[in-house]
DNA sequence: TTCGGTTTTTACAAAAGCGAACATATACGG
DNA sequence: CCGTATATGTTCGCTTTTGTAAAAACCGAA
């Protein structure tokens, strides 16, 4: 459907003044508040703007929400694996702690680990374990992704090759029924792949929603894994699986 | 969630001056204390700010003490120096901001700039530019400094040898009577040098506190430089220097 | 530690903004 | 000219936001 005339207008005057007011708009163009709110719900459904209280403003992050909605969900699940992860590590040793938010879990779980070494390409990550004063944090070059935080890119795979560590920490966006592991952005899943190879042993942290999901890009095979820690047991099938490939389930209580 | 009107305010203030407080907002806006409590405390729910006593700061994720002091030294002369910087520096370019708390100011002021990449080893700078969409941000890896944020070492080194940007924005600890920049940690002298090296123009930004004050490293002498933005007028015996080596000075009142 | 002042929290009432339903007006095709 | 479709105006109950005030928590100084 296309745009009324005032309807372009009022886009106009949100992309220069970044914002626009209902009372404002009505006044300007003569009609009541409420045609000025029916073109504003729909300019919103339209994703051209955001609806706020009192008006509407230029829709900037939209991938911000998703991840903070992210970062939230299965708080709880994530929290308990993220403790199931950490009491694997040990202290003095070297590891790489992957994009995503149980990896973060993971990190806030490392808070009182002594004398450990960690390299990520996650921000936030970085952020997290600044407040650890015995750990080194080595933070992977890259190009900054808004939406989460994660460095990503040619040169973040570049840095991590340079590297060689006891234990890296992967999260993964979806599990399917035949033990790979699925993203959806690829070149993150090259730099996931590389992370992999970079690592003498490898976690993976996902919980229970990401099983049976599937993801464009492939990751790994579970095979390949060292141990998985997840939130409820594994369904029977994918369960066996892991028990052939000799990789160790840690269902986290 | 969208940001309300306010809430958007609030936050580029923050973005600008760092932190602010419940009572000067409230009055700004004209609304109760009580409102811009709610304001903030949903500001730290999503993340975007920390609640403290009295008011709000920036989310750095740096904790150290003494570099939060160092960053609220000269507050006016910096930002001073960062407006003027950066209306120095055009739109659709790439640019290398280094470490210290004037670049940090720098970065501030860059945030309505368009279409331009900034490479980065310093996590603040990071931080503050999520907040630009227009601002495409590049990381560089390294040792994460807990003491500022600053990420160091030969991995830094050798992320920016990889780079060559329109303009290098760098700061020094110290700036002698010779026309030398002088700096304390030798590691960050290297990357320093290596930024100028892969920069087209190189300003710099240094408070006149830094002026006729002494520090180990040498990291280049002001003849390499192409511009050096300071907040009062230079001491004679330098002015001339500047003069002679054709490096312009540019005093921000 | 206690104390006094300030800031925050809590709870509820008032105000502002919202969307739905329906009425009215205007435009357009037959 | 009529009937229909679309846009706008009007009203009203509901939700969200804001203000107010009292209680609780916090902070710094004695």
């Amino acid at each position: 459907m296309a745009l009324s005339f005032r309807q372009n207008e009022i886009l106009d005057i949100a992309r220069t003044e970044g914002r626009v007011v209902v009372e404002d708009l009505a006044q300007r163009f003569d009609v009541t508040l409420q045609t000025i709110r029916r073109d504003l719900t729909e300019l919103s459904d339209m994703g051209h703007l955001d609806r706020v209280h009192g008006g509407a403003v230029l829709r900037t992050g939209v991938v911000n929400l998703a991840y903070e909605q992210r970062r939230h969900m299965n708080d709880g699940a994530k929290a308990a694996i993220a403790r199931a992860c950490a009491a694997a590590i040990p202290e003095n040793c070297s590891l790489i702690l992957n994009l995503g938010t149980t990896t973060e879990a993971v990190a806030r779980e490392l808070i009182h680990h002594r004398n450990i070494t960690v390299v990520t390409n996650n921000m936030n990550v970085a952020n997290i374990l600044t407040a650890n004063p015995g750990c080194e944090v080595m933070v992977a070059g890259g190009a900054l992704r808004r939406s989460d935080g994660g460095l990503v890119g040619e040169l973040t795979t570049q840095f991590f090759e340079q590297f060689k560590v006891d234990y890296a920490v992967i999260g993964a966006s979806a599990l399917d029924r035949d033990g790979d592991l699925l993203d959806f952005d690829l070149a993150e899943v090259r730099v996931s792949k590389t992370i992999i190879r970079r690592a003498r042993k490898t976690f993976l942290v996902c919980d229970h929603s990401k099983i049976d999901r599937s993801a464009p890009a492939r990751l790994a095979s579970l095979s390949e894994l060292t141990c998985f820690f997840t939130d409820l047991p594994l369904p029977e099938e994918l369960d066996r699986k892991c028990r052939d490939w000799g990789v160790q389930v840690v269902v986290a209580g």
